[in-house]
DNA sequence: TAATGAACATTATGTTCATTA
DNA sequence: TAATGAACATAATGTTCATTA
């Protein structure tokens, strides 16, 4: 086990929740939440993101399509991915998530066990 | 600003608090930290524990007297080395022990809302 | 085994570059 | 600039070894 829980797998938690709400490919997600967590001061970082996504991919969670970004091909060519869960790719994300939880409330109990602790 | 507290820092404060308690030396530390999280699943590592010491010397926020561990020579020759703070010492953990609170308070907000917005 | 320390190895990241229907 | 991806660099760790008044 480790310390706190890996950047990576918090990503994937919500990358996960995010296609489960067909929002959106992978600069979008990342967007929204830098958005999300600017207060925090926290801002993951790109190829996290992508990182994320292919993992989910290479476990065989996600699968990917391509399409363009606008409908109009003469104004907007931009190619853009989108990701969509597997067959087995549902089960399996809710497995992982479920995983994550059990990390999620153990960081959260060692940091609230050192804020009562040291202050 | 990285995305958890680091470690390093974590143990950190622990052992400024502990210092603060005259608590015992660096092995004994660890000892008392392995315990206290065992139930979380978490044992710091026994290097985490000797780099945050040293690096707190080298801040000039310690400096270290050496002793024998048991009174009795003939029974216990093993030197252990204790921590006390340094003039500045004090002031400086205080401070340090701030920026890290915040560091904490970041880490919980951002862990409690990835479990409102993924549970 | 207890105690300290250093060396070494690896993983997880952060940063920069490349490419573009 | 938006979007994706890969390459590269580094920092933070985890693991193993060495030493012992």
């Amino acid at each position: 086990m480790g310390f706190m829980i890996a950047q990576r797998a918090f990503i994937k938690v919500y990358l996960i929740t995010m296609v489960e709400q067909q929002r959106g490919y992978g600069y979008q997600m990342l967007e929204e939440l830098r958005k999300d967590f600017s207060s925090f001061g926290y801002s993951p970082p790109q190829s996290e993101i992508y990182r994320a996504l292919h993992e989910l991919v290479q476990e065989g969670v996600l699968y990917r399509t391509k399409h363009l970004k606008g409908n109009d091909p003469k104004v907007d060519f931009q190619e853009i991915v989108l990701y969509h869960f597997t067959d087995e790719g549902s089960e399996k994300a809710e497995l992982y998530k479920k995983q994550i939880k059990g990390d999620l409330d153990r960081c959260l109990g060692i940091l609230n066990k050192a804020v009562n602790d040291n202050y």
